[in-house]
DNA sequence: GATTAATCATTCGGTAACTGAACTGTTCGG
DNA sequence: CCGAACAGTTCAGTTACCGAATGATTAATC
């Protein structure tokens, strides 16, 4: 997964000073941001795990046998790129196509035993990375954070449930 | 500017239902960061930039005169797409390429009249919409959530400068 | 009950945003 | 003055998508 960061992508060393002045909550969101999805990227890696077909597994998991289009729709996939993502997920057989009883256009997605095993896993993953960015909050720091981006969420109007599939 | 998010991009409405259980931060962040990267991007279409144009004439305009090199490194920019965003930026008239007094390899960039105007524009953007996003919470919290995201960033070994090109 | 409209999944062609390798002209260190 | 190093550039390729068109099927309307 990718982000063209507001300040473009970082392949080398950190840069020294910074002009103080007014910081930019924005930034430092867009930036955080950033980072946080690239490192999640490579944890996912040794999985060969996408963080889409992560949330695609996910999703699945979560709601057994539902159709392709619900699914896409939940997840704010196009149709197109959602069956590129269940094609590549179903030929390594973690997930399956099943047809719909009654609907002959409809295909329901089922996981494999293979697919819930590899998705178990990389949630496990997702913890350790969560505890891993979170380590320097303490208890009450990580809650007060998650209200306070709960908030500036609210202001955007990014529904609070929006793109769950992370979570749980 | 895009960010490939965790959970992928939506063009749609939200989704409802949210399961519970264990709220990620590193979930919350990506989200957040990449629906910061879109709306940003929006406030900076009418002037026909790109953020990552934006940041290099912030860049230019913070060190006039530096050559191209030092800022490609400074904004972790590959030489090639530096070429490639200046080359744009020329076209424009909102920046120039002038040689090096005693270096004919190096180029150095300057701003035009033109650029500082644009530039004054998009940065009075970037402020409006930096106090849009922190309209939510009141100034003693907006500090104590640049802190907390400063302590995660650095546990993430962001280095606090980078990125710079948005501060200010 | 026959058209017509809508819907699900799919294909395919294209595009934006890059990367990396190779090249040119120039400078610098020995 | 020779070779390594370097600034800037070019170009061909890659990744991660989108959108319009298509085919098969089902629902809606007359």
């Amino acid at each position: 997964m990718y982000h063209t960061n507001v300040a473009q992508r970082n392949n080398s060393r950190p840069a020294e000073e910074a002009t103080p002045a007014f910081r930019s909550v924005a930034f430092m969101l867009s930036s955080l941001g950033y980072a946080v999805s690239r490192r999640f990227h490579q944890i996912l890696e040794p999985l060969e795990l996408e963080p889409g077909e992560f949330a695609l597994l996910r999703a699945v998991s979560a709601s057994d046998g539902e159709p392709q289009n619900a699914l896409a729709e939940r997840l704010r996939i196009s149709p197109s790129w959602m069956v590129a993502i269940v094609d590549q997920l179903e030929r390594r057989r973690l997930l399956e196509r099943r047809p719909h009883a009654h609907d002959r256009r409809v295909r329901n997605l089922h996981l494999t035993a293979g697919g819930k095993k590899l998705l178990k896993r990389a949630e496990q993953q997702a913890r350790r990375f969560d505890r891993q960015v979170t380590e320097p909050l303490t208890e009450t720091e990580l809650l007060q954070l998650l209200d306070l981006l709960d908030r500036v969420a609210a202001g955007l109007e990014l529904a609070p449930g929006a793109h769950a599939a992370l979570r749980g």
